[in-house]
RNA sequence: CGGGACGUGGCGCAGCCUGGUAGCGCGCACGCUUGGGGUGCGUGAGGUCCCGAGUUCGAAUCUCGGCGUCCCGACCA
């Protein structure tokens, strides 16, 4: 039998507190509770928060990228579950538990089988048909709604469920943050036109910021490439850590807030010397880098110069040499560059190709005879310029000749510019795009979060179409929408820990308090605590008791270790009617009479609810 | 996939260079002690030294091959 209680917190949302207090009566006893804590660093933890998940005996490693979780990490992946079904059916969601495990023909239909390469896992079921493990769900999701839903008055629809995800990681790393297997809240929207889409869009994002707030987790919400992933629009959610994979850009001032990979920033207007009338060559022996160039007699600033990049880009399964300029002292952002393609794949250009191409080496590389140079050679090149050198003259470049190089390059005048595009890489304390005042300041985060607007995508190619009210036949608007359970857990801690260990927001914790009894020996601690412990029970409260025959320097230390927000010491005090209410988070104690402490504890522990 | 590091009782490490009976701390079991921030003392259990092949009278140690894990980069729908 499972009651469930449903509590009301204080800003009058229903909490549904699955946790059936009378079943777990006898297994929240520390003493026989499978908390392994581990005193030191375990040696293959580098970043914060995977240590304190090992030694806070939260998950175990099985393998790279591959974790359990253990009774506690259990706890907080339910309540993270349980937030996340909460927010997604208070804005119509309908929870579904589809297949991990899929045929590749849904794959092919979508294009994504080829489309994706070693990052998703394979394998032959025993008849020799190809089959993979769920990295998504789009194909699966559309299936159903291409098979079932034929009319506009069956729309919108919003689909989730929670899943495990596999993905083969080329580098799985940072203990939960980057995992091959991983458990996915992700949601799909479908409607009957754009306009239905920006409402769900709407929907799920004020959905994630609830979320994230609940969670405790402070993050920003970004724009971000989409990738392969398609799509009209996307807003990234990240959450800032060192530990982070992404770099982010965001302005105090005003608010904008933009992955690297998208992020642009204000320049500084320069107004170039007329130059001369056509480039001028002149030698430059050993100089191979805008650097040298600078310190090189008759060189020129970094911001004078025009960087020279050959990079190769696979567009449509083809090959694309491209030439791309940057101002010297500026820096390429390679995913800008792969966007403004179309490109699945980018690399730089190796020195015999750059040679075939230019006849010259990296070092002496310009824009001007580029095109004809690669002709000559029969090839085609593509020059792409970087906005920050939109009308710039008078600069000074490779000259493609070893050991030489131009001076008085006039863009527009001197080079056959394809196209220009924004490519360069933002940096701390730029100016920012969107204000006047406003200075970028760059930082790591993680993503804990990314929605997508799909469009017809995959309704188009997999045909899930509606009729409209008119009687044609439409492609369903689709968007999707993922939070990563896993990334909530390791963004959470990365973002609330002390020295002394994990301190769980009231919403995430596995327990709502921990009642510490200091001494087994003595009768009347143990009673006491046994008592206070089934009042808290009785409360509707999630109480871990530490009834070990340990001392108590031992209890404290793995109380703050595995971060429970609230602690009840029961010790001497106990003969004069008190016990001590400890708050992990502010470090501060303060004596609370017995026949108080259950009011209170449920009034801090339902706080934030 | 490129580069680097590591792999020795449950955990953290030493030993390897210079081949010869495998060691320390923590944890664990037992006893005494202590009892409010990882008590102290004693006794004890526990190891295919990642795997395989080779060199050698003899390999944790040297050589070759493989596997695994971590870190940097590439990648990351």
């Amino acid at each position: 039998m499972v009651a469930l209680t449903f509590l009301l917190s204080e800003n009058g949302r229903v909490h549904q507190n699955v946790v059936d207090y009378k079943v777990e009566n006898n297994s929240m006893r520390w003493s026989q509770y499978f908390v392994p804590t581990l005193r030191e660093d375990p040696a293959d933890a580098e970043v914060v928060s995977h240590k304190l998940l090992l030694r806070a005996g939260i998950i175990r490693q099985l393998a790279a990228g591959i974790y359990s979780y253990l009774p506690l990490g259990q706890r907080v992946t339910l309540k993270i579950m349980q937030m996340l079904r909460e927010e997604m059916n208070r804005i119509g969601g309908q929870e579904f538990s589809l297949p991990a495990l899929h045929p590749a023909e849904v794959w092919k239909e979508s294009g994504r089988w080829d489309a994706i390469g070693d990052d998703m896992f394979r394998l032959k079921d025993r008849k020799g048909a190809d089959m993979c493990l769920g990295m998504t769900h789009e194909e699966i999701f559309t299936t159903i709604a291409r098979n079932e839903i034929r009319s506009y008055k069956q729309l919108p629809q919003i689909w989730y469920q929670i899943q495990i995800k596999f993905r083969d990681e080329a580098r799985p790393k940072s203990g939960l943050m980057r995992l091959r297997t991983f458990i996915m809240k992700d949601a799909y929207s479908f409607d009957i036109d754009e306009a239905g889409l920006d409402r769900s869009f709407e929907d799920q994002r004020e959905a994630y910021q609830r979320i994230f707030t609940r969670a405790g987790i402070k993050y920003t919400i970004v724009e971000a490439s989409s990738g392969a992933m398609g799509g009209s629009a996307s807003n990234e959610f990240v959450a800032r850590t060192d530990a982070g994979e992404d770099l982010i850009a965001t302005c105090e001032n005003c608010g904008y807030a933009a992955n690297l990979e998208k992020a642009t920033s204000r320049l500084a207007r320069i107004t170039d010397f007329v130059g001369p009338k056509a480039p001028e060559e002149f030698p430059t022996p050993g100089v191979r880098t805008i650097e040298d160039l600078t310190t090189f007699p008759g060189g020129a600033t970094a911001e004078n110069q025009i960087k020279s990049l050959v990079y190769v880009a696979t567009i449509n399964n083809e090959l694309t040499a491209a030439l791309v300029l940057m101002r010297g002292d500026h820096q390429l952002h390679e995913t800008k560059l792969a966007d403004a393609f179309g490109a699945t794949a980018i690399r730089p250009a190796h020195s015999e190709e750059i040679r075939e191409l230019l006849g010259a080496s990296a070092g002496s590389l310009g824009g001007v005879g580029a095109k004809e140079s690669a002709r000559a050679a029969n090839r085609e090149l593509v020059i792409v310029a970087d906005e920050g050198l939109r009308g710039r003259r008078n600069m000074t470049t490779g000259a493609n000749r070893d050991d030489h190089h131009l001076r008085g390059v006039d863009l527009a005048r001197d080079m056959r510019v394809d196209r220009w595009a924004d490519l360069r890489t933002v940096a701390s304390g730029e100016a920012c795009p969107r204000c006047e005042t406003g200075v970028l300041e760059v930082y790591k985060a993680m993503e804990i979060g990314h929605i997508f607007k799909l469009g017809t995508k995959y309704s188009q190619s997999m045909g899930a179409t509606v009729l409209t009210p008119d009687g044609k036949e439409v492609p369903i608007v689709m968007g999707s929408y993922g939070i990563g359970v896993e990334r909530i857990m390791t963004a959470a801690i990365e973002q609330n820990h002390d020295q002394d260990g994990i301190i769980w927001p009231n919403t995430l914790s596995p327990f709502d308090v921990v009642v510490t009894i200091t001494n087994m020996k003595q009768d009347s601690l143990r009673e006491a605590g046994e008592e206070l412990y089934k009042d808290l029970q009785r409360a509707g409260l999630e109480v871990l008791l530490d009834d070990r025959d340990e001392r108590a320097g031992v209890k404290f230390k793995d109380a703050d270790l595995i971060g429970i927000p609230y602690r009840i010491t029961v010790g001497k005090k106990i003969a004069d009617g008190l016990v001590e209410l400890f708050k992990r988070r502010a470090k501060t104690s303060e004596d609370v009479k017995l026949s108080d402490i259950v009011s209170r504890i449920q009034k801090l522990a339902l706080a934030g609810l």
